[in-house]
DNA sequence: GATTCGTGGGA
DNA sequence: TTCCCAAGAAT
C-alpha cells in the first residue's frame, strides 16, 4: 500500500484542482445519454439502476437500444417488478451475461419485498441486492442520489492509473486504485464527478491512444509526464482460449421448431437453445446424431457455426430433421414447439440465433 | 485471488 | 485473423 499512500498524498495536494477541472470539462462535454437527466437535475433511480446493470462490461452503444426497449415496455419499477422473468429474458436476449437479467428480475422482487418498491439510497443497502456489487452500488448512490460514493469502473481505473502512473498490473491493483479514488472525497457533486471521470475515460483517456492534448487533467497526469499514458493500466496476461465442439439439432414440424430451456445456472442460464449435445473441449464432431433429443430422420447441415465466448471458442455442427405436420411429438423435458415466425421474440442468445440463421439457409 | 460469465466493434 | 476489451458480479 506504499504506492497508494504516496498517490493519495499527491492527490490531496491537487485533488481540488483536479475535481474542478473535471467538473468544468464535464459541463461542456457530457454525453447526452437516455438514462441521464438534464444538467443540474437528478436522474430517475429506476433508470440509473437499469442502465448500470446493462452497462456492466457492456458498451454504451450496445446498451442504448436495449435500454429504450426496456423503458418503453416497463416505464417504471412497478411495471418492471410485475414482469414475468421469461419476458425479461426475452428482452435481454443478445445483450449477454444473462445472470444480469436473472438478477435484475430477482432484484426487482427484492425491492418490492424489502424496500417498498423503491430503490434505496444507501450504498450498503444497494450492495445487498442481487446483481449489485461494489461498483454498481456506488454508482447508483452517487448518480441517482448524489451520495458520497466513488464508483470505480474500468474507465475510472484507467484514468486514475494514468493520473498517478500506477505500474502495478490489474486486477491486483484494484484495491490501490479504489483507495486513490476515495482520496477525492468529500465531493460537492459525487454523481457528476463519477460520470465526468467515466466520460473522460470513454472520450479522451481511451485505452489505446489517449488524446492527452484534449485532456483537462493533462497538467496533473504523471503518466503523460512520463509518456506512458497509452501503456497504462498494465494488465496481467490472459490465458489462451480453447475450442469446444458440439452438435445441435434443428427439428421442424408444421412450421414450428423444437427449442429447449437451458439449466437455470451457468452459461446462457435459463435462456432458450436449439437443443445441443455435450460441448467437448478438444473433441471432434460425432458422425451420428446420437445426442438428438428425439428420434427423427436427421441429416447433416452443411457449414459450421462459430462463436467465441469469454473463455472459449465454440464450433457447432448442425443436424436437421423435418417431420410431417401431423406427426408432431410431445416436447421432451424442458422443450417447447415454437413457430419459426416467432423465433425473433424468443429468449435466444446470439449463438443460438446463428444456428437459426444456418437452419433457415438449409431449409 | 482465480474463474466463470456474452457480445460486437475496432485496431 | 486475431486480439482487445466495455459503466463487474458471483462463486
Amino acid at each position: 500500500m506504499a504506492g497508494a499512500k504516496a498517490g493519495a498524498e499527491t492527490a490531496s495536494g491537487d485533488s481540488g484542482r483536479i475535481v474542478a477541472a473535471l467538473l468544468a470539462w464535464y459541463a461542456q462535454h457530457r454525453r447526452d445519454l437516455p438514462w441521464r437527466a438534464p444538467p443540474g437535475a437528478r436522474a430517475d433511480p429506476y433508470r440509473v439502476w437499469l442502465s448500470e446493470i446493462m452497462l456492466q462490461q457492456t458498451t454504451v452503444a450496445a446498451v442504448i437500444p436495449y435500454f429504450h426497449r426496456f423503458l418503453d415496455r416497463w416505464p417504471d419499477l412497478g411495471a418492471f417488478a410485475a414482469a414475468p422473468r421469461e419476458e425479461v429474458l426475452k428482452e435481454w436476449a443478445g445483450l449477454g451475461y444473462y445472470a444480469r437479467a436473472r438478477n435484475l428480475h430477482a432484484c426487482a422482487g427484492a425491492l418490492v419485498a424489502r424496500h417498498g418498491g423503491e430503490i434505496p439510497r444507501q450504498e450498503s443497502q444497494l450492495r445487498a441486492l442481487p446483481g449489485i456489487g461494489p461498483y454498481t452500488a456506488a454508482a447508483i448512490a452517487a448518480i441517482a442520489f448524489d451520495a458520497q460514493a466513488v464508483p470505480v469502473d474500468g474507465n475510472i481505473e484507467r484514468v486514475l492509473a494514468r493520473l498517478f502512473a500506477l505500474q502495478a498490473p490489474l486486477p491486483a491493483a484494484k484495491r490501490e486504485i479504489a483507495a486513490l479514488a476515495r482520496a477525492f472525497l468529500p465531493l460537492s457533486r459525487p454523481g457528476d464527478f463519477a460520470q465526468g471521470l467515466m466520460d473522460l475515460g470513454a472520450a479522451v483517456c481511451t485505452p489505446k491512444s489517449p488524446d492527452c492534448a484534449r485532456c483537462p487533467l493533462a497538467r496533473h497526469c504523471r503518466a503523460r509526464e512520463l509518456s506512458i499514458a497509452g501503456d497504462l493500466p498494465r494488465r496481467a496476461p490472459r490465458k489462451a482460449r480453447p475450442t469446444r465442439r458440439a452438435c445441435a439439432f434443428w427439428l421442424e414440424c408444421g412450421g414450428s421448431v423444437l427449442l429447449r430451456q437451458r439449466e437455470d445456472q451457468g452459461l446462457l442460464g435459463a435462456m432458450m437453445e436449439v437443443p445441443t449435445g455435450a460441448w467437448v473441449e478438444d473433441g471432434g464432431f460425432a458422425d451420428h446424431p446420437r445426442e438428438a433429443p428425439l428420434k427423427a430422420p436427421w441429416r447433416r447441415v452443411e457449414g459450421l457455426v462459430r462463436h467465441t465466448f469469454t473463455h472459449f471458442h465454440l464450433e457447432i455442427r448442425l443436424w436437421r430433421a423435418d417431420l410431417p405436420p401431423g406427426a408432431r411429438p410431445g416436447p421432451p423435458m424442458r422443450c417447447r414447439w415454437v413457430p419459426v415466425e416467432e423465433l425473433a421474440g424468443e429468449a435466444l442468445p446470439s449463438v443460438m440465433r446463428k444456428l437459426a440463421a444456418l437452419a433457415a439457409r438449409s431449409g
